[in-house]
RNA sequence: AGGCACGUAGCUCAGGGGGAGAGCGCUACCCUGACACGGUAGAAGUCACGAGUUCAAAUCUCGUCGUGCCUACCA
């Protein structure tokens, strides 16, 4: 397999597959159950079990995946949690769907015979996003998959169910919820998605009973009327201060009902006199509450009205609505209607409207919990990243609300609450009582609603490594290192995550939370199918492979701003994976097979300059992954490889690969060079794990899998013995004259193919002898046919020049240079400078700057200014020569 | 209504008190024996606007304008 040429371009689709194959079977994803040192653990964030990749999972598990494969390349004990969820509403629909089409409905199929379809379909489809993430590189343990329903994980949910009902945190209460009729659901408030709506807010009359007088009231869902049980004023409202006690007649019903006082009315909204429909409405129900108003029902949980709703029983909501405004028109007692904007809930999974509901349902109380919550990240046990989220996370914990979670579905998990039907007592128990604790009847009924999603994904981090035993996983990866998300489930997941589990396992489910972005499309929209702007990451990866598609997430993950992705970017990221190839390509067609580590002491200026920067990167690169700075270390990587690697490191040694410096010299330089090459595949290897993976079994003196190998800044891998600033600033030296050089040529319009003479001028001796000792490099980068660097340089005739610092460039072009553009540029070159000069001046002739800034500032802007000076003679010198010349 | 971000080159964005940066695009030249998915060079910015703090502000503070997003019970 080693030593094969390359070809010419990399493809990926053959090379992707073959080695997640090998990654597998090789069990190299897998977890070690013993504590090695260093453990890491991430659980994924559980896609629903019904989903397809998005954008969203790309960014999220592709940063989870560099965490975990940098992490193994730092010698961790890594433990990637894989899994899905149930997602109950989601679910339940599609397999409905499914159902329709056969021409069948739940109900007519029956609980049991639908859940039992729903398992079906769950093990026909449920696992399409698993391939779709293992196309996407992820290095999850896959053996470990769990799912929310999974026996395991139920067990879990029952224990901590009957545990926050035994301890009063869990309770069933009649309380308006949010309801989706489509869903035929209750919904946590979290579910509704609001949204602002045009719509008219109608003012209608109702009569005094006495028939003295009449109020006024104002509403956007007149049809709710037919339920009210109050109007409210505002205590201090003048206009209704001396109604005393009398009472209202509510039209269309004919129900007589009382003006009550509440200062949640505003004065200032509509007549100030608020309808009061507490089943309707959650600020009602509350008003309802205070003042112990009766609440009637009249829209029904099928979205039609009920019998409370009188002559209306049977019509549909919005029907009803119509039909009310027509019947008040007729009693004249619709004083008006006009446009209104307000916001509407919708249901998130479906957005169907939402309707406020009176329901018996179950809650957690979460006060208590959210306490906890809260200061475990005052106090730092748990860190998120960036900190900006930290606020948004406190703002919503310390205004928390109970959490419905009860829905009325089938899929799910069911309440573990039985009523024994003869004494209507309630146990609530793991397991089905054989008998009623109190009357030992045996009749028991279980309760049919099934429990939030997010109840038994609350419980992620510890469900999934086999609570309520106590696993080996529990003791070495709880709580786990970091949790990768988006901040659009902070609230949902991440919150109720840590409530949990700091309630059952006495500690943060994880250390760091990191909040990713969201993508979005090229123009900065959210993607969703409606907009038709969607980008699918699978045919981003057929069309440019996974590595290409990796690399531009990661390179655009900056903290706390959007990903804007489009495929123009990845078509990018795409060039920078195929130089790479043909990096190693050419490195490959000089590197033999009994290549070794470098020697220190035989070491070029080159490779001492690679290997330096090298250990710099690396550096680099693992502070930014440790700090979670995905972008800083991609970017990294990216000037290291093509700007430093390949432009200057690559072009410096050909010569010597070619065999024109000795073999000596060459044995050592391919050393080098497939050294760096190797170590920058395992830096590289966390982003674009395919590509280096290839690359690294086509290099001799490699082992196994690249995803075994020492990351470059630990142990025996350490490269920092090869730092070496003074290697690092003497090429710097030598790179500016070959820039400086060049520049003469681009801006003079040579032909690259022209080779002329150069004589350097320069007082630093130093820099002559870097100059000098190092001239093939600059003759081979710059093509010249003679380079020389002298104290006193008497200027050759019709030479152009260039002042690069305290050095000046005579590049001999006799009969070639273009006087009128050689001035130009030195014109243009003097005014940028004279900018410059004056900015320093002004700085150096300023005592309180000199008396005030720091020392070492002061000595640098001095340095530069005398630096700048002596540039600044040179180029009038040489101009006024130019000048002459031309004369 | 409140909160949180953001506004830097044509585009997408890094940076975050002392030298305005990258990628893409653009211009010129070049198929030089890894790569034209390439090379070399170049042009291009009042760092949204206005004040303040400071020896020094793109960077910190306040305000203005603009743009996103989140939370919320104005019927």
């Amino acid at each position: 397999m080693k030593s094969g040429i390359l070809d010419k371009q990399y493809e990926p689709h053959d090379v992707e597959k073959r080695w997640y194959r090998f990654w597998e079977e090789n069990r190299l994803f897998e977890a070690g159950e013993e504590s090695a040192g260093g453990d890491y653990s991430i659980v994924i964030p559980p896609p629903n079990v019904t989903g397809v990749l998005h954008m969203g999972h790309a960014l999220n598990n592709t940063l989870q995946d560099i965490l975990c494969r940098y992490r193994r390349l730092r010698g961790d004990n890594v433990l990637w949690m894989p899994g899905t969820d149930h997602a109950g509403i989601a679910t339940q629909n599609v397999v409905e769907k499914q159902l329709a089409g056969e021409g069948l409905d739940r109900h007519q199929l029956g609980r049991e015979k639908f859940i039992e379809a729903v398992w079906k379909w769950r093990k026909e489809y449920g696992s399409a996003i698993i391939h779709q993430l293992k196309s996407l590189g992820a290095s999850c343990d896959w053996k470990r998959e769990r799912f929310t329903m999974d026996e395991g994980l139920s067990t879990a949910v029952r224990k901590v169910f009957v545990q926050l009902y035994n301890e009063n945190l869990i309770y069933r209460s009649n309380y308006i919820i949010n309801w989706c009729h489509r869903c035929h659901t209750a919904l946590a408030d979290l579910e509704v998605e609001h949204e602002i709506h045009d719509g008219y807010l109608y003012h209608i009359r109702y009569p005094f009973a006495d028939g003295s007088e009449s109020v006024v009231v104002a509403t956007t869902r007149p049809e709710t009327m037919l339920g009210d049980t109050a109007v409210a004023v505002h205590p201090e409202d003048d206009r209704y201060c001396d109604i005393g006690s009398k009472t209202l007649i509510l039209p269309l019903v004919n129900r007589e009902i009382p003006i009550i006082k509440d200062k949640y009315v505003d004065k200032l909204f509509g007549t100030g006199a608020l309808k009061v429909t507490p089943a309707h409405d959650t600020n009602d129900f509350e008003i309802g509450v205070r003042h112990q108003l009766p609440s009637i029902k009249v829209i029904g949980d099928d979205g039609k009205m009920t019998s409370e709703a009188g002559r209306y029983v049977g019509l549909d909501r919005f029907a009803c609505r119509e039909a009310v405004i027509e019947a008040l028109k007729k009693e004249g007692v619709l004083e008006k209607i006009e446009p209104h904007k307000h916001s509407i809930g919708h249901c998130y999974r479906c957005k169907t409207l939402i309707e406020p509901n009176l329901s018996k349902q179950w809650f957690v109380k979460t006060k208590p919990l959210a306490e906890k919550a809260i200061s475990a990240v005052k106090e730092g046990d748990t860190r998120i990243v960036p900190d900006m989220w930290t606020k948004t996370y406190f703002e919503w914990m310390d205004n928390i609300k109970d959490w419905c979670i009860s829905r009325q579905i089938w899929w799910g998990h069911q309440i573990p609450a039985w009523t024994c039907q003869k004494c209507e007592e309630m146990i609530v128990a793991m397991d089905r009582p054989k008998t009623c604790s109190s009357c030992g009847g045996d009749d028991l009924v279980q309760e049919t609603d099934v429990l939030d999603t997010w109840f038994s994904s609350a419980l992620w981090p510890f469900s999934t490594m086999g609570w309520p035993e106590e696993t080996p996983l529990l003791k070495v990866f709880y709580p786990t290192s970091v949790l990768v998300t988006g901040f659009d489930i902070l609230f949902f997941w991440v919150a109720r995550m840590m409530m949990m589990g700091l309630h059952f396992m006495k500690e943060v489910p994880f250390k760091d939370v990191y909040v990713h972005a969201l993508v979005r499309d090229e123009n900065g929209k959210k993607m969703s199918k409606s907009t038709g702007n969607v980008i699918d990451p699978i045919t981003v990866i057929e069309k440019y492979g996974t590595d290409a598609f990796r690399f531009t997430l990661a390179a655009f993950a900056a903290q706390g701003r959007d990903v804007k992705m489009s495929e123009k970017r990845v078509d990018g990221y795409r060039h920078f994976v195929n130089k790479l190839w043909n990096a190693a390509r050419f490195s490959l067609m000089h590197i033999d097979e009994d290549v070794e580590q470098p020697d220190l002491d035989r070491l070029s200026l080159s490779d001492k300059w690679i290997l330096s920067s090298l250990s710099r990167t690396a550096n680099t690169v693992a502070k930014a992954l440790d700090a979670y700075r995905f972008n800083d270390a991609a970017e990294t990587l990216y000037q290291f490889v093509w700007h430093e690697f390949c432009d200057w490191y690559l072009e410096m040694i050909k010569p010597t690969l070619y065999g024109n410096r000795g073999s000596d010299i060459k044995k050592s330089t391919v050393n080098v060079l497939w050294y760096v090459l190797r170590e920058t595949l395992i830096m590289l290897h966390p982003f674009i794990p395919f590509i280096t993976e290839e690359i690294w079994h086509q290099m001799p003196g490699t082992e196994g899998s690249v995803m075994k190998a020492a990351f470059p800044v630990d142990g025996s891998g350490d490269v920092s013995i090869f730092s070496d600033d003074g290697a690092e600033s003497e090429m710097e030296v030598i790179t500016e004259i070959i820039s400086g050089i060049r520049n003469i040529r681009g801006e003079m319009g040579l032909s690259p193919t022209l080779s002329f003479d150069v004589t350097v001028q320069t007082n630093d001796e130093a820099k002559a002898k870097v100059l000098q000792q190092h001239q093939d490099i600059i003759l081979n980068l710059a093509k010249l046919n003679a380079f020389s660097v002298k104290r006193q340089v008497k200027r050759p005739k019709g030479a152009a020049t260039a002042v690069i610092g305290s050095a000046t460039i005579f590049a001999s072009l006799e009969g070639i240079i273009d006087f009128a553009k050689e001035a130009a540029r030195f014109e243009k070159e003097i005014g940028k400078l004279t900018h410059e000069l004056v900015v320093l001046s002004n700085k150096l002739n300023n005592e309180d700057f000199l008396k005030k800034a720091p020392a070492h500032v002061v000595e640098r802007v001095k340095e530069k200014h005398t630096i700048l000076v002596e540039k600044d003679q040179k180029l009038r010198t040489n101009l006024s020569r130019i000048k002459e010349a031309q004369a």
